[in-house]
DNA sequence: TTAAAAATGTAGCGCAGGCTACAAATTCAT
DNA sequence: ATGAATTTGTAGCCTGCGCTACATTTTTAA
């Protein structure tokens, strides 16, 4: 049996513990980069056609119309969508202000993508998946890196 | 009651039907992402500290042990990497390919990312979510980009 | 008007990525 | 060499995003 139980046990030296970049959250972020294009869609369609739809979320996004139904519902949990038994869904205040927020950083991430070179629909297809990782500061870059090019143009 | 039943119904007029801009499948996407960079940080503790251990990797990603333990699992059955019980993890033969293409795809990214003005850390931090979304076209154009600049420094 | 088509809803399954709690093995300082 | 600290493993839970299958409601063409 232990005779002397050194409650305060002496920190032993440990490996150097190299520091994480960042604490990711994955999850988390993969739900909201999910919202993202979701109210993306949502706006657009009400725009489009006047009203938006399960099925036609599902066709843009190709999923089933279950998979859509089940995330407007995290989605309306999360204040961003309401929608009623069989009727189209809407955006609430707060999902419409994220929705202007990814179209004007989509829209950004699109047209300096071209700037590049980069053909329009290899453009508008990675930019779907770039514009939820672009920081401010980066978004920032690119519309000065516009702006010098249109200036040059002229 | 129906007069003549119409067996063969003719199709109905529908709405639109919007196409959809791509197949997501965001769900193997993003395990896919997730394998990049766990390959990776595996190749990175390889090289600097001489072993992958579980616990160096969670600490990378800022997740608990269990969580690296079954993404290992996973990536085994997938082939990319070895593990014994008690171990520290090794690459695989493709699992090193996938990690060498995808830190020259990152250091791509950061490199361009600084071209542009962007701040080191924060080209860094961006350049993780990025990577796993640029096609070849738009890396080209960022390789494109890249040696233009130097050109012109010269 | 009414029956078929289309859209929506609901139940239930699988997988992946998180977690806590606890057990077992390994490492390391004394 | 031994006991504590560290690391690894395992069990079991939650949530999110896919799916199929089937029920219900709405829409629409005849």
């Amino acid at each position: 049996m232990p005779p002397t139980p050194a409650k305060t046990a002496k920190p032993r030296k440990r490996r150097p513990a190299l520091p994480h970049r960042h604490p990711r959250r994955t999850r988390e972020e993969h739900s909201q980069e999910i919202a993202q294009d979701y109210v993306e869609i949502i706006a657009e369609l009400i725009a489009s056609t006047g009203e938006a739809r399960v099925i036609d979320i599902a066709r843009r996004l190709g999923v089933t119309h279950v998979t859509v139904a089940r995330t407007i519902q995290r989605l309306q949990r999360e204040g961003l969508v309401t929608s009623l038994p069989y009727r189209s869904i809407f955006l609430t205040a707060s999902g419409s202000k994220l929705s202007e927020e990814s179209r004007t950083r989509h829209e950004i991430v699109v047209e300096f993508l071209g700037s590049l070179g980069v053909p329009t629909l290899v453009a508008q297809s990675d930019a779907e998946g770039i514009e939820h990782h672009v920081s401010a500061e980066t978004l920032q870059a690119f519309v000065k890196h516009l702006r010098r090019k249109k200036r040059h143009r002229k």
